[in-house]
DNA sequence: ACAGTTGCGGAGTGATTCGCTCCGCAATTA
DNA sequence: TAATTGCGGAGCGAATCACTCCGCAACTGT
């Protein structure tokens, strides 16, 4: 059960990452109540394939949460690692958005949380508070902003409820125009830690379509998980 | 456990209006899965209570999206009629991520909207381009912004993971210091907005426990509704 | 004082969905 | 061809869902 040689080991491998892939985006549109059977489903396996590499439901978010956890130290210790102190924490913020801390609130606080993320948790607690004292002593970071306003502005920003929208009604014709939006809208919101005036919005004027589609019901009638 | 001197009517209105508030914050928290137990439970009102005034759990979400609308495009006209052009803009903004059009996302496209409810969202939609527009020629708004992409980050702003899991927990102890935190929040991503430096964050520097708090389960054992 | 009225809380109900198990099957190996 | 291995998903008991119904308390008219 460890390494065999050439087998079907690596779409094994292909279907834990695309296990792992769904269950976060399940539980972000879902929240608690996300299924297994629509984490399956989204993942395209069968239930059966997930409950050979986690035992329970539980276990595979806290498998998730673990691997949050250890993209969020990371980012951090990769943002440190840069020398202009603005871009290393736009590139702290911009990856822990995009691993989605935030999504896994809702899972936070139900069960017991290990050694190793509590220490993995530590360490980046530790590491953004470097990068946020490096960027108020370089006077590019708005003044009073402390570590926790930054941590509480990211998970603000790591739910999509458009994307969310669009994904549940199936419209996939206005993916890229929404991840657009999305982008201009975190780069907004972003800006508001700038201690400087910021530059033009990026990306392209979001389109209209985006707001007006959100209160009629999708046409195909695709609803839902498949 | 009813207590009133005079006739019922005050407490009728009373629980309608304590029922479209729980509804609301449930809606927050559980998403289109929110159960009417759990409503009326968060009411403090039994769920017969509930049946009487609105025939099904859609309606009542209906009822919901509409009173949403009204408050969106009374915000925007209240804003249109402030001197101060930046003024208008954020008093549109605050109020509108207030009433919380975007906990209401998941409700969104899961029923035909009324006449009413597309006239309204018509009549606020145009109040804003115009907020907008006047904020852009006093030069007080950030050149490029889009009024979706005022709406969208309204939206962003607009749920609160942390006050969620907080009373998700009963965690009542910490309630002032999120809202504090949230206040910050918001200020800083909706400086992101202006064509100039924002002043100084406003509130307390959130304490640490805010965040740390997560990942522990609650001590209490006062898990979910009720 | 007392029958009538009104709105209340929540136990009960059938249908649905849940997490999870188990098994037939196809693909691979020897 | 026989053995092995991981796969998808039908099926299971338990839990939860939206919703109904009824006994009860608060209040009124006479």
């Amino acid at each position: 059960m460890t390494s065999s040689r050439s087998w079907r080991s690596e779409e094994v491998a292909r279907n834990d990452r695309a296990l792992l892939r769904a269950a976060r985006e399940v539980l972000a549109v879902d929240g608690v109540h996300a299924s297994v059977a629509s984490i399956a489903a989204r993942a395209g396996v069968g239930v059966g394939s997930l409950y050979r590499r986690y035992r329970t439901k539980q276990e595979l978010f806290q498998r998730l949460c673990l691997i949050a956890l250890r993209e969020y130290l990371d980012a951090a210790t990769e943002g440190l690692a840069m020398d202009d102190p603005w871009e290393g924490l736009m590139h702290y913020a911009m990856a822990s958005i995009r691993s989605g801390p935030g999504s896994l609130a809702p899972v936070a606080g139900t069960f017991e949380p290990t050694d190793e993320m509590t220490d993995l948790a530590e360490q980046g607690d530790r590491a953004v508070a470097r990068l946020v004292e490096r960027a108020h002593q370089a006077k590019v970071l708005r003044a009073g902003v402390t570590p926790v306003d930054l941590e509480l502005l990211i998970e603000q920003l790591s739910k999509s409820p458009l994307q969310e929208q669009l994904q549940r009604q199936g419209r996939t014709e206005l993916y890229d125009a929404a991840r657009n939006a999305r982008e201009r809208v975190i780069a907004i919101a972003l800006d508001g830690l700038r201690a400087v005036p910021a530059g033009p919005v990026p990306g392209q004027p979001p389109g209209y379509e985006l707001f007006a589609m959100r209160w009629v019901p999708p046409a195909g009638g695709a609803q839902q998980s498949e």
